[in-house]
DNA sequence: CCTTTTACATACAGTCTGTATGTATATATG
DNA sequence: CATATATACATACAGACTGTATGTAAAAGG
């Protein structure tokens, strides 16, 4: 029954904390949002202090982006996974379309990384996460697969970021509990008649 | 001097006191955002007290409620003013979209019903406010520009819901200092490709 | 004129955030 | 190996904020 003569390392009792903090808060930021969730909430369900929360964390809102920065990354590793260099581009693109909407459909993901993510830490830093992170699919594969004269005519970086908004309002609305097959057909509609247009 | 003297009837306090609080929120709220915005200082600022705030809105996202629904019928207004039945069809979807950018241009716009709104009162609650303050000239606008076919293949709220994605993010961006002309020439492809492709 | 609302003003209770400070364990060092 | 130092917390505290409860003066209604 001894628990406290367990000798660890320190890096082995920061990863540990972190996590359950981390995973803790992931928890509770979905289920009832940023705002609603206190670090004392967060601490007992991680069972670990405040102190320990402030020690690791600057405040509450690095905390959330430690758990963005997380679920963006799984979002990216799974696109790179199945999408990642497939041929031909068209191919590409149709695959990791799909693998973003499977990526997206993890619970509370959408919510994460489409709704409070943008409001408590910001569009910009959300952007440089998705950057850091690798989200560049969507960007290199639209310069694959566009037609070369749509792709002098406008500015790729644009249009890249419009479509995105795209994609994310269909995860949206799929996690939301809508249907999933029409989100789906408008996207691929709208993918479509950009690609053989 | 006399200031108390003043004889008001009691929709004429009402008025006056609920448009300071919305007029001192809505600069407040654009300017810091609505989770580093007190009620102190919101007061402070439309010069009534807290207790005038919490007899006239519930809590302070109802205020936040009252500011967002403004904002969103003076875009409606500006829309609808300018391409309202026009005709042809393809000709109205382009003013809508200059009159949609240029309502969107008005600071703070873009951050209160693009960022902190979703966030704050929710995806659902904000489509209700876009549906009741007469969002649906986009529908409206695709229903009567795009080729039958395409109608009949596809579900035309889910092509609205992400086009408006598009459009908000292309607003967000150019709201946040990026080129509007690289935006708008992005936008401009997307309809382009779908309305005579 | 009297009663009832309405429109506030003030005071209060509860909670949360971030910080400051104290302590035990782990690590680096001579 | 002894000691100094850094790390990983735990605890206590100050300040601020939210929503509510309660009290009051002016307006509205009969």
């Amino acid at each position: 029954m001894q628990e406290k003569a367990v000798r660890r390392s320190n890096r082995e009792r920061t990863e540990a904390t972190r996590g359950a903090l981390i995973a803790a808060a992931r928890t509770l930021f979905v289920e009832k949002g940023y705002a609603e969730t206190g670090t004392p909430e967060i601490v007992a369900a991680a069972e670990v202090t405040r102190g320990a929360l402030y020690h690791h964390f600057a405040d509450k809102a690095d905390l959330f982006r430690a758990v963005v920065e997380r679920e963006a990354q799984a979002v990216a590793a799974r696109i790179n996974r199945e999408a990642l260099d497939r041929v031909p581009a068209l191919e590409s693109m149709a695959v990791g379309t799909e693998a973003y909407f499977a990526a997206m459909a993890v619970p509370g993901r959408a919510r994460l990384l489409l709704l409070d993510g943008p409001s408590v830490l910001g569009h910009a830093e959300m952007a440089r996460i998705d950057r850091e992170t690798g989200g560049r699919e969507l960007h290199d594969g639209l310069a694959a697969a566009l037609p070369p004269a749509t792709l002098r005519s406008v500015p790729l970086d644009a249009l890249t970021e419009v479509l995105s908004a795209a994609f994310d309002r269909a995860a949206l609305a799929i996690a939301e509990g809508q249907s999933a097959e029409d989100y789906k057909a408008a996207i691929r509609l709208v993918l479509t008649k950009l690609l053989d247009g």
